[in-house]
DNA sequence: AAGATGATGTATATCTTGTCAACATAAGGA
DNA sequence: TCCTTATGTTGACAAGATATACATCATCTT
């Protein structure tokens, strides 16, 4: 089939496209301008039209990865109504998104120098903030220690998934018992603490 | 200076050398064999002598980050005696080791194909068992629980570590008191917890 | 409708890297 | 001393990123 037209059409969108096929396939061994070029059927220098540099083209795939992350979230919690279900939900989606797409997680939270460094994307921050103010109205959390919990919540997340992430070929609900039990420790750490 | 022999002498060991000096500077990014190389003056070809492959090489230098982390751990353990301090001087240790030297720490849990998957380097591992062994014989957790409080508590300090990371020039100091929150909301879901 | 103009691709060339094959030399034991 | 092995060097090559110069399409003006 020949080229309809002699522009794309819509490069921009098409390399973000197959970069998050390849994403999700290898994380972000084959991100680069020439390998997502060729899969577009285009030429290396065209991406430059749209990208700065294969940094930003990268940084641009990863932002998607988190939006795709952000939108699961939100998804999950839309579901439920209890304000602890809704907490736990967050964490719950976070950490399978971790585990059912490990190339999109990684690649998510590569440390490009293009990338905001701390992997906190307003939409997925905004969620969990959401969350965590729930928790306050509920008189769970006090509003001074929103910022921390936020923090603690994430950080066991975002390590958990890290650690248990990458290994097997990933079975649903291999670790749901283990995901179910950490999430619980995490509302204890959260519900329990008081400033000394 | 020229040099003395045309061996170079120890070129393996000078190899991990600059290539740990470079990780704390600059984190995976200097780590290309050519740069490496002259960096000890000497041909790229030479590196393969000792190494099979650029990224062998740097699994080794990440390998030997990770020990770095262990040995500042085994040291920070060996201070104290009562039993919660140890523990959490371990995950201190953790979260200070990857602010202070967030080049080592990205180094050390690279996203390597030459890597074991799970940055669980056994001697970190041991350390961190060894901690919890502490808290079974005090009778604060579990015995079947040794797997699952030792996943949840790497989890949190290394995903502490992660999201703190990285951002601004690291003061000493800077998140001490975050440091200290976190890990005893830590120690809350881990003595807190019981299985239903 | 005919250009002018900017957006979008292509062609080519250069530089950097990783790595292979062939060659050189050092070092140490037979 | 001479052969073998370990260790470096040279040169070649392919892949990739990206700069410069050129081509073509799409649109807006007139």
């Amino acid at each position: 089939m020949k080229k309809k037209t002699y522009h794309h059409g819509n490069l921009e969108e098409a390399l973000l496209q197959v970069g998050m096929k390849e994403a999700k396939a290898t994380g972000s061994r084959n991100l680069g301008v020439t390998h997502l070029a060729r899969l577009v059927d285009v030429t290396p220098m065209a991406v430059y039209r749209h990208f700065r540099s294969g940094e930003n083209l990268k940084a641009a795939i990863s932002q998607q990865a988190r939006e795709a992350l952000a939108t699961r979230m939100a998804n999950a919690v839309a579901k439920e109504t209890d304000v602890k279900k809704r907490f736990v939900a967050t964490g719950r989606e976070y950490i399978r998104f971790g585990l059912e797409e490990p190339g999109l997680f990684s690649v998510a939270f590569v440390n490009c120098s293009e990338l905001p460094s701390r992997p906190d994307d307003p939409s997925t921050r905004t969620i969990l903030h959401d969350a965590i103010l729930d928790l306050c109205n509920e008189g769970l959390v006090a509003t001074e220690e929103v910022e921390s919990v936020a923090h603690f919540a994430w950080s066991i997340v975002h390590g958990f998934t890290t650690l248990a992430g990458g290994a097997d070929p990933y079975r649903p609900g291999a670790h749901a018992e283990a995901i179910e039990e950490v999430l619980e420790r995490a509302w204890l750490g959260i519900t329990r603490y008081s400033k000394k």
